[in-house]
DNA sequence: GCTAAAACATAGCACCGTTATGTATTGTTG
DNA sequence: CAACAATACATAACGGTGCTATGTTTTAGC
């Protein structure tokens, strides 16, 4: 063949298209290589669009948000570890909310799909120890309860990052994941006891990136 | 003065926009008044620039969302009120799920947050209901409880409409709701009974609109 | 070293929201 | 009723957008 494409390039376009998102400057197609080596149509050669390098972003956003909830370290009491979850997931939104925004505005395909999947995965098989250690019914469905504490998250996160609720709102997410947690058969001062201890609120103020 | 506004224009848009929006034709300043007899301009008199239209637009989707659930016919069991309560919320999401989109995307600056506010007011009083027959505890916050639902209710909505989620994966309001509310204080058994009088799953079928 | 294909650079396209400018319309007022 | 003034309307243009067409350069394989 011929002359190949560098992968460096592209890392550049998402992560300077991720800083610019963050700055709130508008990313059009010759604002996001002004500056850059690369002309317009690096981005085509690269992305195949506009679009395809939007969907390059939601994938970053994917892989960041992964990162952040693979770093929370796992702990014997995994009600625990389902609070450190979820703070993470909030506080990953907090401190990216143009990237969470794109992450889930419309357009959401397949690829981001199993992005998504991996991360719901996570969750799934925190619930699974929550089972196997008795904290919750044998008959709880593990990825029906996962999904249902995505549902929390993503609504609070949603409702916050777009404007209607304010940062302080974010405090709602232990009584609601609590109530869920209390009905999927956790004993309540047990659950309280687990919130408290995974929900580190530091994490949600500021707003510095990650 | 001199010649007037005429606000069946103003509504006419309104209305167009809205209709584009569910038959997902891209909306342009030019699309817009194409077919119509007025012109490019009549947009910028009638909401001072493009934004302005999309700002009324976002009007119209609470005002409508509004009247949606001011059509729902309260009971005297006001957890079972509760549910149609959601239950309209959500139909109402997917019956217009490109206006809700636009009702919560960035900029959520409404120019009277009357609609918004009187919805959730709604629910405010619709707990405190709930708390005066006894089936929540005195102590519980009625606006915090409120705003926890809506948190679930907009979770649910915007996963399932921007794609992450099957729309089946509306089932998982009552599960969430009832946990909630039991956490309230509500007696388990009886929470159940009024969620599935509440709830009517065939407003959530089909997409026709409202 | 030649060839062919991939990547780059430039200029241009149609379209976008917006604005400038001129014209028509209409309520007020002398 | 006529003159005015202020609003609404119509048209055309402007800068900017994503994208594409068209060369030109670079590089891998024979």
């Amino acid at each position: 063949m011929v002359r190949r494409k560098d992968p460096a390039v592209r890392s550049l376009l998402i992560e300077r298209a991720a800083q610019m998102l963050r700055s709130r400057e508008p990313i059009t197609l010759r604002s996001l290589v002004a500056g850059t080596d690369v002309s317009t149509m690096a981005v085509y050669t690269y992305f195949g669009s506009m679009d395809g390098l939007w969907k390059a972003v939601r994938q970053e956003g994917f892989t960041r948000l992964a990162a952040r909830l693979a770093n929370v370290t796992m702990t014997a009491d995994p009600v625990r570890d389902l609070a450190a979850l979820s703070v993470a997931y909030l506080s990953n939104a907090a401190a990216n909310p143009d990237l969470y925004r794109v992450m889930f505005d419309a357009g959401f395909d397949l690829e981001d799909s199993e992005a998504a999947d991996e991360t719901l995965h996570l969750l799934v098989r925190t619930v699974e120890r929550a089972k196997s250690a008795g904290r919750f019914h044998p008959e709880v469905d593990a990825l029906e309860l996962a999904t249902q504490g995505w549902v929390i998250g993503h609504g609070l996160a949603s409702l916050v990052l777009t404007g209607p609720l304010p940062r302080e709102a974010l405090a709602h997410g232990p009584p609601v994941l609590t109530a869920l947690f209390i009905s999927a058969g956790d004993e309540p001062a047990r659950c309280r006891e687990s919130m408290g201890r995974g929900w580190n609120p530091e994490c949600l103020v500021g707003s510095s990136n990650g």
